[in-house]
DNA sequence: CCGTTAACCTGAGAGC
DNA sequence: TGCTCTCAGGTTAACG
């Protein structure tokens, strides 16, 4: 589900309604997530408060002090809510309304406040990180995110000597660059103008920075928007976001190009069993 | 080292 | 109505 934006959406939520509480209880119905969650998580976590929430790519980072953290990763389908008493707040795509809380797998009881994680595929985790070391190890894996100015023509221009993979799948490597998901990708390029097949060793210096000043400002302004809600994407408190009223290719398969003057049509590919949409008069 | 594929999961929607 | 099949915003082990 989630990229850099529909995460920096929740995190900033839940900056505003879980930092600083308390940890009071924790249920967990179901430890077996990506990774399963370790035996011990209620009671590591019991009493603890939020000092801060972070956000390090698709990454939220709960920030309890003294370099211990909770790292917590969405996955495809992974959401958090705060249950309301006065409106239903989770009826996302893939919960069935008889059983909407089949998939509340973890219960995070604070003081007034209750954080559900709800995952129907799994695909999501939470990790505890109890010093400095680990914490800097564990994002060692990654490259810069598409937002920090790490991410410029320089480092790019490095990363492509001598390789053959085509541009989408690069953007989509987070040890390349981290934040971009499918979405954001088919966006980019196309605001870029760049086939997403092109092998980035053969790309232009003018082309490179395209997608790096179009990487920006696409996700900055998809953060702007709330994120994009094509299926399940909802905010903490239960709202969606309206990017996908942006998009100019996915999802727009036989659409007509939203350039004006284009007579173009999006077309619908697989690159990499991800679905790929390209104008192909605007993208060459 | 590099690039690609399969696998991890559940559920909605399409097609028959 | 119901069955089967495909697809989904992510990541990564395993393979050639």
């Amino acid at each position: 589900m989630p990229e850099l934006p529909e995460v920096e959406v929740v995190t900033r939520s839940l900056k505003k309604t879980v930092k600083n509480r308390k940890i009071i209880k924790i249920i967990v119905n179901n430890r077996n997530l990506r990774f399963k969650l370790q035996k011990n998580f209620k009671q590591i976590l019991k009493n603890k408060i939020v000092k801060d929430i972070k956000r390090k790519s698709k990454y939220i980072i709960f920030d309890f002090g003294n370099h211990f953290y909770t790292i917590l990763h969405l996955g495809m389908s992974g959401t958090l809510h705060i249950p309301s008493k006065k409106k239903v707040t989770n009826l996302s795509f893939y919960n069935n309304p008889n059983m909407p809380k089949k998939h509340n797998h973890v219960i995070i009881f604070f003081d007034k406040i209750n954080l559900v994680y709800n995952d129907p595929r799994r695909f999501g985790y939470f990790k505890v990180i109890k010093n400095k070391h680990d914490f800097d190890n564990y994002f060692t894996r990654i490259g810069p995110e598409a937002l920090d100015k790490e991410f410029n023509l320089k480092y790019l221009k490095n990363k492509i000597k001598y390789r053959k993979k085509n541009i989408k799948n690069f953007l989509l490597d987070q040890k390349i660059v981290s934040g971009i998901g499918n979405i954001y990708a088919n966006e980019i390029l196309y605001k870029s103008q760049i086939s997403p097949m092109r092998s980035v060793g053969k790309l232009s210096s003018t082309e490179l920075y395209k997608i790096i000043k179009f990487s920006r400002t696409t996700l900055k302004e998809a953060i702007k928007f709330g994120g994009s809600s094509i299926k399940d994407f909802k905010s903490v408190s239960g709202g969606g976001g309206n990017f996908q009223t942006k998009f100019n290719v996915y999802n727009r398969e036989n659409q007509r190009c939203t350039k004006s003057k284009c007579k173009g049509i999006i077309k619908k590919s697989y690159i990499s069993n991800r679905s790929t949409f390209i104008c192909n008069l605007c993208q060459i």
